[in-house]
DNA sequence: GCCGTCACG
DNA sequence: ACGTACGTGACGGCA
């Protein structure tokens, strides 16, 4: 059998320029323009442009050096290429756009018109990717084996070109078969409507950033240094050694064996030392509760002072996240390098860190967070006469739970029972055994079935809604949220039993949690608009699954209280009203 | 590069 | 007897 190539449809090979034929990347544009850019680093915000690869149609593509040694006027190419770019009724196709949004912002160029993204594409079709690279893609799609460039090596200008038309040649051929198989799968108004107007506001959060007090980060470190130094002290003197407190082999040999404490559970690789077993062991012995105590310490210090106070930017005084709109099974965002999704809140600590997240001279931080959204999803989707009536009378929907649970009313429910319900209530979402409900709430099975059974009996909604979902992912293969996002569930229907459980509570949880995940995307994209529509300058900065975090001036607060309020709980209509807990203050710390 | 652990929703 | 709640990303240790 024949290797398909590149060129068998006489796709001419690159252009390989410095001296231009700039008619080349002239129109006509009418199948969009296909770009990719060649940069000196993965991360956009710091990478130069050596050079951009240009693709009119399927057959011919041009290699635009921007930077390179030995090649002269080079670096007026982008300036000629400008309008093109910036102008939005050329369709641009390219793998990652958002990436090439912000890189040539940085180059001064904002490129605009309808976004053909073909990571965005495969990540619609099939979310359980472990990553949705050119390689893999056109591997898979056109078998084509795309050559990675030799990173040891510097590379010719002819071998930048050819590299880069190379992977041009694909991307517009895997734009084709995507996006005709997103209009296959009914997928095409996810993207259109929701996840393309999306990639430029997440390049606009990224490249705005995250004003960071340094001088906080730093004060706080010293501080945590010092008390790491006596805990560290009190637990070598306890264990009448010094050992290094990080390693759980360590660890592991000091609790288990010179103690001779009882292991409760172990890992693949040794004795668990994980907050479960050591808060067991700590009412037998004080030494398990140093180390939890300077496990805590020691992960706020590195990752969240000493880590984060590295990542802001010299330039702005910033911290830019990366967010990444094709990394979860669900639907959800994620964030990395640093991942501002997963800053502390919790305890004072908390706090203090959050306090070190700072709006600029004259402006205030807001956030905005939607109130049991998941369950809220829930009540909707499951249409539970209790649940969406607890909604409708806007009640706490723990204590809500808990009355039922425990046959009391609502004023006769105490914090414990409240606890109790509220676990119960996640657990529900997760789709939980009575196993799993008893860990969490450190009970018996039989007391956790009781209350699981209990539940059902007065959910019959959410009980039915359960076996729908299961049963649908059984029938196609996929779970769905409301907006039509799939999740393939390959294991739904396998004889493993451990395996198909894990599947049913996939297919459980995913509608809700993907839904809310599209509910809010959706919001990001009106309450963007409708910030310019009014001509205020305020910006969304950052996204927490269910929060969103702007930076307003101090004089535009109440007006975007307003706007933010309005377009985010009038997102779409459910059975349930969605509502919204908004808070301001000059940081992101607890106390506004 | 994987593992255990733990920060968040 | 087994395995046992959904979704992430980052850190330090270790092979």
């Amino acid at each position: 059998m024949k290797i398909p190539s590149l060129f068998d449809d006489g796709a001419e090979a690159f252009r390989k320029v410095p001296e231009v034929d700039y008619n080349h990347i002239k129109g006509p544009f009418d199948e969009g323009l296909c770009l990719l850019l060649n940069t000196t680093d993965h991360n956009p915000h710091r990478a130069e442009i050596l050079g951009i690869g240009l693709s009119r149609n399927q057959q011919q593509a041009v290699y635009v050096p921007i930077r390179h040694q030995g090649a002269e006027n080079v670096a007026d190419a982008l300036p000629i290429l400008k309008q093109t770019l910036q102008d939005p009724s050329i369709k641009k196709i390219g793998h990652d756009l958002k990436s090439h949004i912000i890189a040539l912002k940085r180059h001064g160029i904002e490129l605009r018109g309808p976004l053909r993204d073909t990571m965005i594409a495969s990540y619609l079709l099939d979310s359980n990717r472990s990553n949705h690279h050119l390689e893999g893609l056109s591997e898979e799609y056109l078998q084509i084996t795309l050559r990675i460039p030799d990173k040891s090596r510097n590379l010719s200008l002819e071998e930048h070109a050819e590299l880069i038309g190379e992977r041009l040649l694909c991307i517009r051929r895997l734009e084709e078969v995507l996006f005709k198989r997103l209009s296959d799968s009914a997928l095409e108004g996810l993207y259109n409507n929701l996840e393309e107007p999306l990639i430029p506001i997440l390049a606009e959060m990224e490249m705005v950033g995250v004003k960071i007090d340094s001088q906080r980060l730093k004060d706080l470190s010293k501080e945590l240094e010092e008390q790491l130094g006596s805990i560290k002290a009190r637990i070598y003197s306890i264990a009448g050694e010094r050992f290094n407190i990080n390693s759980t082999q360590q660890l592991g040999h000091i609790l288990f064996e010179k103690l001779h404490l009882k292991p409760t559970k172990k890992t693949k690789t040794g004795y668990s030392t994980d907050i479960d077993t050591l808060s067991q062991l700590a009412t037998v012995h004080e030494l398990p509760a140093e180390i939890l105590n300077y496990r805590t310490l020691s992960k706020l210090k590195n990752t969240y002072l000493d880590a984060l106070a590295e990542m802001i930017s010299p330039q702005t005084g910033r911290v830019h996240t990366t967010l990444h709109q094709a990394a979860t099974a669900t639907g959800r965002l994620s964030s990395s390098d640093p991942n501002l999704q997963n800053i502390p809140i919790r305890g004072d600590w908390g706090s203090r860190i959050r306090e070190a997240f700072v709006a600029e001279e004259g402006c205030l931080l807001l956030s905005s967070d939607y109130s049991q959204i998941e369950l809220r999803v829930l009540a909707h989707m499951s249409g539970d006469e209790r649940l969406i009536e607890a909604f409708r009378a806007d009640k706490d929907i723990h204590t809500a739970t808990a009355a039922l649970l425990f046959k009391v009313s609502e004023d006769h429910v105490s914090r414990e029972m409240r606890r109790v319900a509220k676990v119960v209530n996640f657990g529900i979402l997760y789709g939980m055994s009575p196993y799993g409900l008893s860990e969490a709430l450190k009970i018996g099975t039989t007391e956790a079935a009781e209350y699981i059974g209990n539940y059902f009996n007065l959910h019959r909604g959410v009980k039915d809604y359960i076996e729908r979902a299961i049963q649908s992912a059984r029938d196609t293969g996929f779970a769905y949220t409301l907006f039509g996002r799939r999740r393939a569930i390959g294991d739904i229907n396998s004889t493993n039993k451990t395996l198909r459980q894990q599947a049913e509570r996939i297919a459980v949880n995913t509608p809700i949690q993907g839904t809310a995940a599209d509910l809010i995307k959706i919001a990001m994209i009106r309450v963007n608009s409708a910030i310019k529509a009014q001509g205020l300058t305020s910006r969304l900065i950052l996204q927490i699954h269910d929060e969103l975090l702007f930076e307003t001036p101090c004089q535009e607060v109440e007006t975007l209280k307003g706007l933010v309020k309005r377009e985010m709980e009038g997102v779409e209509t459910l059975s349930v009203p969605l509502k919204v807990d908004i808070h301001h203050g000059p940081n992101w710390g607890g106390a506004h």
